[in-house]
RNA sequence: GUGGGCGUAGCUCAGUUGGUUAGAGCACCUGGUUGUGGCCCAGGAGGCCGUGGGUUCAAUUCCCAUCGCUCACCCCA
C-alpha cells in the first residue's frame, strides 16, 4: 500500500463518527449550560508562544512540536496544547475590558510528535475550559466540578480525581531546595533519570516509577508544607468548596504537572480503564501566564481533557443507541422512471423527509434488500406501470402491506402517516 | 529515542512438523422464473500469506534485514 495515515494519527470512519459526535454534543450542550463560550484559534502559533509559556525544558518543547519555518522565515508550530493560546487571543482582543470574568471552552485539535501508544497520537483532540480573571479558590472549584461531572455525565465510572496544591513559585524555591537536601545522601542510590532531575527539575523525580525510590520518598519533604499561608488558605478552601460541591477527591503530593505555567492548584482525572496513559483530563491554575505573554496580570484557572483517551473509557459503556430516523427508499425501475424518480427525490427532501436511492440501476430484488439494509421504514416503487397511470407503491416495510397512491399525493400521503 | 508482541481476504482469525489449485465465520455481489426486503438456499468476487534478501529440488512456513501496527519506558490529555 502506497499511502496511509501518518504514523499516530487515524482515519474517524463513518461507524466511529456516530461516537464522537454523540460525545461532542454532550461536551458543547454541558460546558454551554455551565456558561463557558466557545473560542476557536488558529492551528498553528509562532513557536516562542509555548518555548516562553510552557517552558523551554518541558518535554513538549524541548521534543514533541512540529515546528518549521515558513517561506517568510516566521518561525511556526502546530499547537501542541491550548492554553498558551487562548491567552494569546485574550489578550490581543483585549478579552479582560469586556468583562472582568472571561469563561471560555475549546474543543479542536492538538498535534505532538510522541511515540503513540494507547490513548496517545500525535494529532489529538482535546476540549478544555478557561476561567480568566477569577484569583479566588471558588474558581477553581468549579472548573474541576464541571472536568469531574461532564465525564460522569458521560457515563464513565472508576475514576478518580487527584488534587495537589504546588504553591506560588517562592515556595517552590524553597521546597525544591528541602527535596534536593533530602535526596543528596541517598543521590548515588538513585536512578539515573532521577539523578539528572536532581539538577534539572528535582520535583519530577517525584513522578518516579521505581519501587525503591517510591519507598525513599514517602519520607520525603511534601510540597503542601512549604505553602505560603496565603497558598496554604486557597488550597484549603478549593477542597471546602469541593466537598460542598460533593465532588470525591484524593490529596496526592506527587502531583506535579509537566507545563510550567502552573502555580496554585493542579488536578488530574484517571481512568483504569485506560492503559498507561491512564490521565483523561488535567489542569490547574495559572496566575502568571498572562504577564508572561505580555499582557496584564491576571488569575486564571483551567484543565483539558483528552477525547480519544475519554472514548477509550467509553468503550465499556453501552453507547450504541442509534438514533433511526424514518427512512423513505425509493426504488425505480426501467429507464424511462428516472426523471420522475428524481423529482420525487427532489421534492421529498425539500418537504424535509428523509430518502434515499439507488444509482447503481440493479434489479428491484437488489434495491429492496438495500432498502432493508440502511433500515429505511418505507419504500416507494416506481417503474413503467406506475409511470402510465401516474401512481407509485408504497410498501411498508415493517408489516409488508404495500397500495397503489397517486403520484402528487407522495409527500401528504407519508406525512400522514406520522 | 529504547524495548517487548504481532503482520494470512474488507473485518475477526484458522492453517502449513517446508511439498500440488491457501481456508472458515462475518461482511460484500448475483441468483432462487415474468416487477418486491429481513430468514433460508445456491453461486460468485476478493489474498504476490507486509516487503526485500538468504538457506533449499521446493518457503506463506526456517534464517536475516526492513517497513508497518501495537503495547510499554519517557512525558502527557
Amino acid at each position: 500500500m502506497e499511502f496511509r495515515s501518518i504514523k499516530g494519527t487515524y482515519d474517524i470512519l463513518p461507524n466511529d463518527a456516530d461516537s464522537w459526535q454523540r460525545v461532542e454534543t454532550c461536551v458543547r450542550e454541558f460546558i454551554t449550560r455551565a456558561g463557558y463560550s466557545e473560542i476557536r484559534t488558529p492551528a498553528f502559533e509562532k513557536t516562542e508562544l509555548f518555548t516562553r509559556s510552557v517552558g523551554e525544558d518541558s518535554d513538549v518543547v524541548s521534543k514533541e512540536m512540529y515546528s518549521w519555518t515558513d517561506q517568510g522565515g516566521t518561525d511556526i508550530t502546530l499547537k501542541p496544547e491550548y492554553t498558551a493560546s487562548v491567552i494569546r487571543s485574550y489578550i490581543q482582543h483585549n478579552l479582560g475590558a469586556k468583562s472582568p470574568l472571561t469563561k471560555l471552552y475549546y474543543l479542536d485539535n492538538l498535534f505532538r510528535r510522541e511515540r503513540p501508544q494507547k490513548g496517545r497520537y500525535r494529532q489529538f483532540r482535546q476540549y478544555g475550559i478557561e476561567a480568566i480573571g477569577s484569583p479566588h479558590p471558588e474558581q477553581d472549584a468549579e472548573v474541576i466540578t464541571i472536568a469531574y461531572e461532564l465525564l460522569v455525565e458521560l457515563g464513565i465510572k472508576d475514576i478518580t480525581l487527584k488534587l495537589n496544591s504546588i504553591g506560588s513559585s517562592e515556595c517552590r524555591n524553597e521546597y525544591r531546595q528541602a527535596l534536593k537536601d533530602f535526596l543528596q545522601p541517598h543521590l548515588d542510590k538513585l536512578s539515573e533519570t532521577s539523578r539528572k532531575r536532581f539538577d534539572s527539575n528535582p520535583m519530577r523525580i517525584l513522578d518516579t516509577k521505581i519501587d525503591f525510590e517510591i519507598v525513599l520518598l514517602q519520607d520525603a519533604p511534601t510540597i503542601t508544607s512549604f505553602l505560603t499561608l496565603d497558598d496554604a488558605n486557597h488550597f484549603d478552601e478549593v477542597q471546602i468548596y469541593l466537598e460542598a460541591l460533593d465532588v470525591p477527591f484524593t490529596l496526592d503530593t506527587t502531583l506535579v504537572r509537566g507545563l510550567d505555567y502552573y502555580n496554585r492548584t493542579t488536578f488530574e482525572i484517571i481512568s483504569s480503564k485506560l492503559g498507561a496513559q491512564d490521565a483523561l483530563c488535567g489542569g490547574g491554575r495559572y496566575d502568571k501566564l498572562a504577564e508572561t505573554l505580555g499582557g496584564k496580570q491576571t488569575p486564571a484557572v483551567g484543565f483539558a481533557a483528552g477525547l480519544e483517551r475519554i472514548l477509550i473509557a467509553m468503550d465499556e459503556v453501552d453507547t450504541d443507541q442509534k438514533i433511526q430516523a424514518d427512512k423513505i427508499y425509493l426504488i425505480g425501475l426501467g429507464d424511462a422512471v428516472r426523471p420522475t424518480m428524481l423529482k420525487i427525490l427532489g421534492e421529498a427532501r425539500k418537504a424535509g423527509l428523509i430518502m434515499e436511492f439507488d444509482s447503481l440501476r440493479r434489479s428491484i430484488k437488489s434495491q429492496m434488500r438495500e432498502a432493508n439494509k440502511i433500515g429505511a421504514s418505507l419504500a416507494i416503487i416506481i417503474g413503467d406501470k406506475e409511470l402510465k397511470d401516474k401512481s407509485v407503491q408504497i410498501k411498508d416495510l415493517k408489516n409488508g402491506q404495500q397500495e397503489s397512491i397517486p403520484i402528487d399525493s407522495i409527500i401528504s400521503y407519508i406525512k400522514s402517516l406520522n
